[in-house]
DNA sequence: TGTTAGCACTCTGCAAAGCCGAGTGCTAAC
DNA sequence: GTTAGCACTCGGCTTTGCAGAGTGCTAACA
């Protein structure tokens, strides 16, 4: 597959970045004058022709320069980006953002996501951390009159969840307050994720014992373990930047980006964000699965809580992206996260 | 000021429905070509000459037709627009909407704000109820470990609201929970904008007779009570329908408007809406107080609960926008939002 | 006095034409 | 293998011309 020569390389990785900055299709002329290569613009144009027959570079009409094609991006992501670090003003403000003592977990994550955006001009996505690793706090059951009935669950993380439940009719008032001491007494600890086999396994056959009318309130446990499949909250941040990008500068296109980012609660945003995956991921056009994103590049990166992926952290823009920076504030950002969340997890 | 002739205003109303349909500047011929008035272009252009130079209307340029000013806009919603019913479509899909029964009182409200920007093609904003009338259903204070808890409030809506507090060192567990006790016996059926003086009055002078270390817990309740001062929370909807309408094709028009709607947490969205007035309001381009809003016009109502103002829904769209519908539908959805708010309080 | 027909005028939008500049591919020479 | 030179292509810009829509004004009409 590598089969370029360092020359072709050299060659490029120029026009990407080129493009890249400037976003104008990059000529022969433009990169003879790269202090780089003592070339004279015939032999690059000789090699540009090559490249664009190995499928590297696409050339928008005859008489442009070259712009990189998908291919040509994926390759200068996995072969040519170079090494190095951030810009200290960069650096400087995520420092700010992680010293800052932010309450709440969900916060965090929320203004991670809107310094990302500011940062690179691109939108962000943020998925909060699932609730499975997290482990139960506190349970909480609140009865609101008639059949309806709050229940709250508070994890480690601080995190407060809640959810609406439907009691049945005429429960004794005693029988909620000992299901509150018993899911106490036996889930506290407990990791979400394994709630519902406890519930099932340890509790429910001791509620017998306990309660009067436990059948009516085994429906409470149902719904209460629902929770458990809460993915994270997804945070959208700094969208309107697309409109930004020479490339969405045509209404027509940004919309359909628009709409799609403004859908935060859908399921396809997360599937935006590839979930699992250690390091930072980088899809360029075609390999995003949704259809919409195919002219954009999604970088993302997950961070872990206690060692096990918890969310992720993803910014969208064109493919003409600038890769370099945009994984290397990833990178750093992932692992500030995971740092964060994980003393967070250990402190309290 | 209404020194209009009848069929000035008959003009007016012409012109300016024509325009909020087609968006194109409406010519004499156009117009003559209306059944309502048997009248021949000339006829029609001398008394649109006159209406632009009352400031009803404005001329693009030499030889376009006329489009309504901002004072048009004002005149027509004030004496010109039509009474009727809304299309049975709309009121089926609101109608719908207000049927399913939604657990959460914000659910409520979110959706309302996804259905109103699907109906209308605009963008919507849509404020939660202020805490202020809710009262207190539960309290609840959950150490974290370390110095850190968080503090969860219930309201009769149904609302849970959780605040992270600090608390002082080695507070003894015992006095936590005789606290927690304390502010239940104290403050269940207090609305929430009376818990700071409930507070400081009734209960910090029993503190002492209670608890042990009473000083430290007393910054617990200052931090608790800072939740009266929570304004509802703010949903956008539809932001990228603004890029539907042709004023805002150009990305520069588009972009200011949708940066102010992305900030759905910050201070200059709220004050987008109109906040405590009765009926339907509408603000017409330069009466906006929010300077990026000056070629938009924004339409609200403000819903109650239990006849009290709670919140408020606004539509905001350009200047050329469907009064006529936005307005009644608002009406519409205002009251049902009042009677569903209010039945859920009566009934929890 | 209010209404209308007619006419000259203005301005936009669009298409065609022409030119410039940037860039390429190819060939031949180094 | 590299480069200079040249013919060619194409987008973008400007100019020109023209059609269409619309106006304002004047004069005639009821």
């Amino acid at each position: 597959m590598d089969v370029l020569t360092p020359r072709q390389r050299m060659i490029l990785a120029a026009i990407v970045e080129d493009y890249i900055r400037f976003a104008e299709p990059v000529g022969s002329r433009t990169l003879s004058k790269h202090q780089e290569f003592q070339l004279s613009p015939a032999t690059i144009r000789n090699e540009m022709a090559d490249l664009e027959e190995l499928g590297y570079l696409d050339q928008p009409h005859t008489s442009a320069g070259r712009i990189p094609s998908q291919k040509g991006y994926r390759y200068y992501v996995d072969h040519l980006a170079a090494q190095g670090d951030i810009d200290p003003a960069t650096v400087h403000m995520l420092r700010v953002l992680f010293q800052q003592r932010l309450d709440e977990v969900e916060r965090v994550i929320q203004q991670t996501s809107v310094v990302l955006s500011q940062l690179t001009q691109y939108a962000t996505i943020a998925l909060g951390p699932a609730m499975h690793q997290q482990k139960i706090k506190h349970i909480q059951l609140v009865p609101l009159g008639g059949q309806s009935a709050v229940a709250i669950l508070v994890t480690d993380t601080g995190h407060v969840e809640n959810r609406h439940v439907q009691l049945a009719d005429d429960i004794p008032p005693d029988d909620v307050v000992r299901l509150v001491n018993l899911l106490n007494a036996k889930l506290v600890g407990t990791p979400v994720g394994r709630m519902r086999s406890h519930l099932y396994r340890e509790i429910a056959s001791e509620m017998a014992n306990v309660l009067e009318r436990y059948e009516d309130l085994i429906a409470v446990l149902d719904q209460l373990s629902e929770v458990a499949d809460d993915t994270g909250r997804v945070y959208v941040g700094g969208a309107a930047n697309m409109l930004v990008q020479p490339e969405f500068r045509d209404v027509e296109k940004a919309r359909p980006v628009l709409e799609l980012l403004e859908q935060a609660d859908g399921q396809q945003v997360r599937s935006v964000l590839p979930m699992g995956g250690s390091g930072v991921q980088v899809r360029i056009g075609m390999e995003n699965t949704v259809p919409t994103l195919q002219d954009c590049t999604v970088i993302a990166a997950t961070y872990q809580v206690g060692g096990v992926p918890a969310g992720s952290i993803g910014v969208i823009g064109p493919t003409r992206m600038n890769y370099v920076r945009v994984i290397r504030i990833l990178e750093y950002t992932a692992s500030a996260l995971t740092r964060v969340m994980t003393e967070r997890l250990a402190g309290g």
